[in-house]
DNA sequence: AAAAGGGCGTACCGTACGTTACGGTTCGGC
DNA sequence: GCCGAACCGTAACGTACGGTACGCCCTTTT
């Protein structure tokens, strides 16, 4: 479940298809899981009949429209960069930044919504997709960096995944629940960048090497 | 929605009423949101109709339930200490315990569970609840030992708020949004004890007044 | 002892929704 | 121009479940 399968979900999505899963997401961010298949097939303009034929069934349908929304998001990972202090700065700043802007986003709440709802009844494996397109998929691309930072003797960590999992706490705080629990929270541009460059500078207070004591 | 009403729910709760809670309670722990009237009331050895005459209806049965539970939960406030760096150090490390002893808890995943699933489609709040009884709690009861600590020169820091969100962060890191999403993960006892010192040591890392470098 | 109320069990109703079936339409290939 | 495939729109089916009604028991009250 940790290292698998850059899932190639967009397998044969026609143009159509790729329309009907963008209509069903917008659906979902507007309904919840509350969504019905009447709905989507009016939203997108199809039959039901063609939603069961594609996707199996409702279960079928949301994996389908998570994954969709997955594969979208895929972002490009870091050029090996020269890695002085300050690049790696701007690249952990960056990584907050996109990170907080993620899961405050309309979709992602949605979609984190429904995901930890199915996820105690094991029908279907949203949770495990989310998991793995969110918070392993960050894992995997700020690992590198963490390692090249420690290689280049700007970081001091035994274990990139414990300084990784710090990384995360850092940033995310107790954004993440507020919001899937419904709390109006709003991340203007300017928060989220106050909050990208404390997270940062908190976690190089804690895992800078050696550099004398950064102003907080 | 922030510093109201220590909800007394407890009010006008009788033995039998409790009684049905509770079933109700093991039941979303084991069903998720998919538990039904019928089971609960089997399950309660109780009838529908006594269920819809205590409860109003299946969402005020719901909010019923996780009040309760946060009635039971609530935990007696930190006694004043003497406030020497050791103590600090105890108190924190104890409440980021205490607070990963609960949010892995089965019952704590459940309501979360079904908080954040209804937080999508206002028609009841218990999003509002479980974040009142969850996150908010542990701030009011988690802040003045922050104050005390600045008070006593052991802690340096502007807003007590950011402080505790900081905190809050190195504690739970990644830990409940994967438990919520259905990830396996055992915190066992010496895990979390780990974590928390772990946790804690990084927090004074930050926070503590020129306290020479704690080894980390 | 009769009456009354609280509560259990069960049967019942209405509806929403997942799923299926069907007739009509468009479109590419012959 | 004809055939089949894919697909749209909609109607129809089945079921699960929220909510209600009713009969019976048991306990308390007078």
């Amino acid at each position: 479940m940790l290292q698998p399968a850059e899932n190639d979900t967009s397998e044969a999505l026609t143009e159509r298809q790729q329309a009907v899963l963008d209509a069903a997401l917008r659906l979902l961010v507007e309904e919840g899981d509350n969504l019905t298949m009447t709905a989507v097939a009016r939203r997108a303009s199809c039959s039901k009949e063609t939603l069961y034929k594609w996707f199996g069934d409702r279960d079928g349908l949301l994996t389908a429209t998570v994954q969709w929304q997955a594969s979208k998001v895929r972002v490009a990972a870091v050029d090996r960069e020269k890695l002085d202090v300050v690049s790696l700065t701007a690249t952990l700043e960056r990584f907050a930044s996109d990170w907080l802007k993620v899961i405050s986003s309309d979709t992602s709440i949605a979609l984190n919504r429904v995901a930890v709802g199915h996820a105690g009844s094991g029908k279907d494996d949203l949770g495990a997709v989310v998991l793995q397109n969110g918070r392993f998929a960050l894992a995997r691309r700020l690992k590198p960096v963490l390692e090249a930072g420690r290689q280049a003797g700007l970081l001091e960590f035994d274990d990139a995944e414990t300084a990784f999992r710090t990384f995360f706490g850092l940033v995310g705080r107790d954004v993440q629940i507020r919001l899937l629990l419904g709390d109006r929270l709003e991340l203007t541009e300017a928060t989220i960048g106050g909050d990208a460059r404390r997270a940062t500078q908190q976690f190089l207070a804690l895992f800078g090497a050696t550099t004398g004591p950064l102003a907080l």
